[in-house]
DNA sequence: ACGGTAAGGTCAACCGTGTTGGCATAAGGC
DNA sequence: GCCTTATGCCAACACGGTTGACCTTACCGT
């Protein structure tokens, strides 16, 4: 039978750990992200997360059903983050833009841990936050919800899986990583036109491009698309 | 030191195993599609596989440099596969549309293999073969270079990405995605209108929206996106 | 036809992983 | 200040990828 699990405001004692510090969730995320960002990818495991914070890897259980659910708090963590480096200013395009680009840029500060959590909903609250901040902004900008309902369903979406894409580009080992990026000025441009006409005719553009996330362009699309259906319901409405 | 790696055309010998089959690349990579099928995201295991296979897990690393190799040779498969469900008729927008849906169900058709590979560039064949034809397309319909090659890796990403997302969540346990699917219903349905009014006015749309995937949505404004390009340079052009 | 070479399959072992059940200790309500 | 029990610790388990030494037999050259 698993541990149970107590959620940190209804924990009643505070023991500190044989080695002095005092175990919070919020500590045990922290530390996590810590792990995750000077170790790599696979650098966060229950031994060494103990190991950092003076516990054994078991007291773990105490506060989180698995490593599982340390995922996800690690993923609410994030998008809380990203909620609190935006600030509203009322013009709905402007607003949109920041806070899709703030959630992808809280996302790849933290590649190792985006890419665990990015594509999982975890229903907690600040992730729930963002959602009603985005609906907010949406209907506030006069879009009818039906399509205020579409429109955040892509963008929530969109923004998640860029984030997770292209932090896997950025979670890679730095040798992996500037193979990877190399192999479009090596592999790809030396393909013969003979046969790859197309990849031989833009693999310069390619090159200096395929580097860089395509998720701010996507966003634009998104915004133009957005605006399109706003223009729509003014003319419908009045 | 590892063992050496060869690739399966430069193998001279073919000896069969202990219980009989005769292994090769195309057969591990099928055994490990079946075996993410039917034991959920992490049943590829180098021990079941070997076992499936009838041979020692350690056989697998004459073919494969590890597990991670093995992966990027299951994205390629699903890449070949993507491909081969597709076929051109000239009209740039309906085939850059059946090319990505093509993408993005041979992905949901294996979505723990999806998860495992949709986020890495693999540089192998079969994923050159998809990247000659996107850039064929743009340019066919008369693209410059500079937007074809910007589409594309618009195009690309998000294909890409959005399997990832999509594929995890079919990837959950039957049990923790309906969960997951239920929070809508559940979770996000009670809020109430007090302090979440945005969520609250559309839970209903929602619960009924966010269980599909938003790639077809996105998609369709990259397309729209290319058109306005397309409609700007002929403009320019003649 | 056959012998030697080395390719390719096998075995046993290593170390690191998440996770658990039982136990010890001390925090904090009375 | 006692007693309860929350909370941290310990030892162990099953399983993961990976490796080095090994054996066997398919194939090449004669």
């Amino acid at each position: 039978m698993p541990k149970p699990v107590v959620r940190d405001e209804a924990r009643r004692r505070r023991r500190p750990t044989r080695q002095g510090t005092v175990l919070s969730e919020a500590l045990i995320v922290d530390t996590a992200l810590r792990l995750l960002r000077e170790h790599g990818g696979g650098g966060l495991t229950a031994r060494r997360l103990g190991l950092a914070l003076g516990a054994d890897p078991s007291t773990l259980y105490r506060y989180f059903a698995g490593m599982d659910d340390l995922t996800r708090a690690i993923g609410d963590e994030l998008m809380g983050r990203a909620l609190g480096s935006w600030a509203a200013t009322g013009r709905w395009r402007d607003d949109l833009r920041a806070l899709g680009l703030a959630v992808h840029a809280a996302y790849l500060a933290h590649p190792q841990a985006a890419v665990l959590t990015a594509s999982r909903v975890t229903g907690r609250p600040r992730e729930i936050a963002v959602d009603e901040t985005i609906l907010g902004i949406l209907r506030g900008a006069g879009l009818p919800d039906e399509d205020a309902a579409r429109i955040y369903h892509t963008f929530i979406d969109q923004s998640l899986a860029f984030a997770a894409l292209d932090a896997g580009a950025l979670a890679l080992t730095e040798e992996s990583r500037t193979a990877d990026e190399g192999m479009w000025a090596t592999t790809y441009a030396r393909l013969p036109a003979s046969s790859h006409p197309h990849i031989a005719a833009t693999a310069p553009l390619l090159a200096r491009r395929m580097p860089h996330s395509a998720y701010p362009g996507a966003l634009e699309m998104l915004l133009d698309h957005t605006a399109a259906r706003l223009r729509a319901a003014r003319a419908a409405g009045g």
